[in-house]
DNA sequence: GGTCATTGGATACCTCTACTGTCTAACATG
DNA sequence: CATGTTAGACAGTAGAGGTATCCAATGACC
């Protein structure tokens, strides 16, 4: 297909679709002549996984083609490798290497006795919000830790019993991605509903 | 103190702070004359505060004026009335109002028992973000969904439990908040290690 | 073969956000 | 009185994420 009828399909405009071209989100498709191009179902579907990712999500283009870039290399790979590319997601600002949080987390790591990389991002991002939650003066210790962690276990089972039986390795990185980084989103707005369902019960708001 | 202090003590510029006073996420100091305010402690924490949202959760300024808006309407009354106005985080765009994703939410809330406002903006966003799965051909069905949010219960009572014993209700309105939003970025962190680890665990990526 | 819309590629432009810089008159402080 | 700081107003800036326009080269239809 052309450019404008893959902008039909996916809904994205043609001036859309050329700047992710030139951002590199997007593959350029198979050059015909000079004047035409041609693209197929890979790239309608590549072009749907990014909107989902900037729109949804809310990542910036340049994460987004960080997590692409982490999808192509590290296919049949899958998780492992996977969330060691995606920790660059969330706005971290360059801290001063708070070594101290740091610390904390890889201690809490080795408690936990999960086998995780240490140069694994998730470590840091951890690190940077323990340490921004102990500055406004709610210090989260390992003993208030531990129980999210365990619970973080049984997410992760369920999250990796989502890929069982999916043979293709392309079909399973992207679906992999896809339950990492998407369903944040949808895990954080179960948490609201449950808090506010939990204060209820607590609190008395009775049924009617 | 003047707004010079208030600088120094949390690092943040004269001119920003200016900014925030402009935009209405921080209340103005005591007008002592034409040329001078005086600021305390109370602005020293909320400037603390703006920038873990701004910063550390990435929340845009006006989303934060809305956040800190309802920190400040729903004091005393915490997690309920707060859960409803903290749904407006999350950049969803505007969709064509899903109705099918949503009354898949309305039937999943019923099924679970909870008790969650009608308008709770969680909804919305769990209908959002499972529309978009489903378009990326990740449909996640009611069963799939059931066992995450009754992890979500078990994260609930974690958190609820963070707050008992606060008795000034200023400080456990805040505390909730923080709970809430900042401790979204560090259960995606522990999510993350959690899936490498038990990729490890199942894919045998044994320890040395 | 002629005609005309479409395409790829390049580049300029636009809008929004989150600041930042500068200026001024009115003070505060020694 | 001299000096420095402050509040308040407003213009300017940098980056992100597109959007618009132009162009020459086509390709499809007649």
């Amino acid at each position: 297909m052309r450019i404008s009828e893959l902008s039909r399909l996916s809904g994205v405009s043609v001036t859309t679709i050329k700047y992710y071209l030139r951002e590199g989100l997007l593959p350029a498709g198979r050059q015909r002549s000079a004047t035409q191009a041609e693209y197929d179902g890979h790239h309608l579907r590549r072009l749907r996984l990014i909107r989902a990712l900037t729109g949804v999500r809310g990542l910036s283009v340049s994460t987004t083609r960080e997590v692409l870039g982490a999808l192509a290399e590290h296919t049949g790979d899958t998780h492992r490798l996977l969330g060691l590319a995606l920790g660059s997601i969330g706005p971290f600002e360059d801290s001063a290497e708070d070594s101290t949080g740091r610390a904390e987390v890889d201690g809490l790591v080795e408690e936990l006795g999960w086998d995780v990389h240490d140069s694994a991002p998730a470590r840091v991002a951890l690190a940077e919000t323990l340490g921004s939650l102990r500055g406004l003066g709610v210090p989260l210790d390992r003993g208030a830790l531990v129980p999210y962690a365990r619970l973080a276990e049984h997410t992760a089972v369920l999250d990796l019993d989502q890929l069982d039986g999916i043979d293709d390795p392309l079909e399973l990185a992207e679906r992999a991605l896809l339950l990492t980084v998407l369903l944040e989103p949808a895990l954080m707005a179960l948490r609201r509903m449950a808090q506010e369902n939990e204060s209820a019960r607590r609190h008395g708001g009775g049924r009617p």
